[in-house]
DNA sequence: TAGATTGTTAATCGATTAACAATC
DNA sequence: TAGATTGTTAATCGATTAACAATC
């Protein structure tokens, strides 16, 4: 019996260190495609915004694929983080709400060049029904169990009103769904080994705000400034 | 000489509690809107999806806004929320980069209703000028340092190429801004004291493909499939 | 007063960073 | 061999959670 203090199941890798292999992927193509062959942790850590201490004990995670007073050879870091991340077999993607939002994610190119294939767009808006964006014809929410069966959807996004992301998801996970990658701007409630990501718009600009207030020269000077609507409801459409 | 342990200025309010202040709002809204007056940290936790014990420790650096035995008054807490984070003032917003996901930020309903305004949208395509999106007309970024000395702009957001970002970012905070949002891929240095926040959308995909590659039948089986083209280059556009 | 619930303390947990022995 | 740089250990830091005294 050894104790284990870390939730590290076997091939676990902390949850932050995840988080930031998908920013080692884009430095390493970034170095790649500028030709470079070989790279210090200490460069690669430059390139993608972090501290080299804090990148090696990353890579430490995955295995050992440095020299030691060498580097890492470029090409194949970028292999081995690819295929850590499963990025090594394309996964397809069901895009539910066709609002301004849904519609640039439909069409947003970085996915595919990053193998996700947006295979379905749903919305319950029947004008939008047949009409095509980015390439994919939209369909009603209803065809969504036949959609997530047929296509093998992989991970559901969510860019719909608030009100209706629960049941959606709710429907996702029913069919077999278990990454959902959330815009509407509410709490969603999933059962457990199902992951949702979540993208909140206004909560970013609501930091940046605080942030922001906290340097702006009124602050320093009191006030409590009288205001209401704050904190309105939202959808993403 | 007081030994001062934490990262806490005077008015020191952790990151972490930071981010969950927007949550925290958006819940009570949501009980405000149901009728409900009073709250219990309990309810609240449920209704923002955290545990209670934390916000409880968040509010606390706030202030004691609660009553021992009863709960949280909603609206009270909404307003000392709300100001705490700096929305009892409006904010005006600028965006860069009209592609898709540019217009959809410029239409989005959500940061209207939360105190931001988009007073501004500039784009290096001269075949958008004078268009109109979400009723604010396009112009070029060469207008960038009069439209946030004019209209003064708060906060900035990127919704334009990578290669795009960090020069834009530049004239941003040349211009005196000083909190940006970035959609684009990249890594963006700026000075101390200006606050950046990123959403990237292919990361949080490549996050959840990580997961969901731990729970697919085929991972279990080994295999290193090869396919290459992954981690490629993108654009937010 | 008895029951409920806050605000805070202390314990735990996880993530970051510095430092350095291992080793190319 | 001397210099460079990794992988790992140990120290630090910050965030989360449990537990409970304070108090309505």
């Amino acid at each position: 019996m050894t104790a284990r203090t870390q939730a590290e199941s076997p091939r676990g890798i902390p949850e932050a260190t995840v988080a930031r292999l998908p920013l080692y992927l884009r430095a390493l193509t970034l170095l790649s495609d500028e030709g470079t062959s070989t790279c210090s942790s200490e460069a690669l850590a430059v390139a993608a915004g972090v501290n080299s201490a804090m990148l090696r004990k990353d890579l430490s995670h995955l295995g050992s694929y440095g020299t030691r007073g060498v580097g890492y050879d470029v090409e194949h870091l970028r292999y081995q983080i690819a295929r850590e991340i499963g990025l090594t077999t394309d996964r397809n993607v069901v895009v539910v709400g066709l609002g301004n939002l849904g519609q640039a994610l439909a069409n947003y190119a970085g996915f595919r060049t990053r193998g996700f294939r947006v295979v379905a767009l749903l919305d319950a808006d029947e004008r939008l029904h047949g009409t095509v964006v980015g390439g994919v014809a939209v369909r009603p929410v209803h065809d969504l169990e036949r959609v997530v069966a047929d296509l093998d959807v992989a991970i559901g996004v969510l860019a719909l009103p608030a009100s209706a992301a629960q049941e959606v998801a709710d429907r996702l996970v029913a069919a077999g769904v278990t990454a959902i990658l959330n815009f509407a701007p509410t709490v969603l409630s999933v059962p457990e080994g199902v992951e949702v990501r979540k993208v909140d718009l206004s909560t970013e600009l609501q930091i940046l705000a605080f942030h922001e207030q906290r340097r702006s020269p009124s602050y320093l000077a009191d006030g409590e400034p009288v205001a209401t609507g704050v904190g309105g409801r939202e959808e993403v459409r």
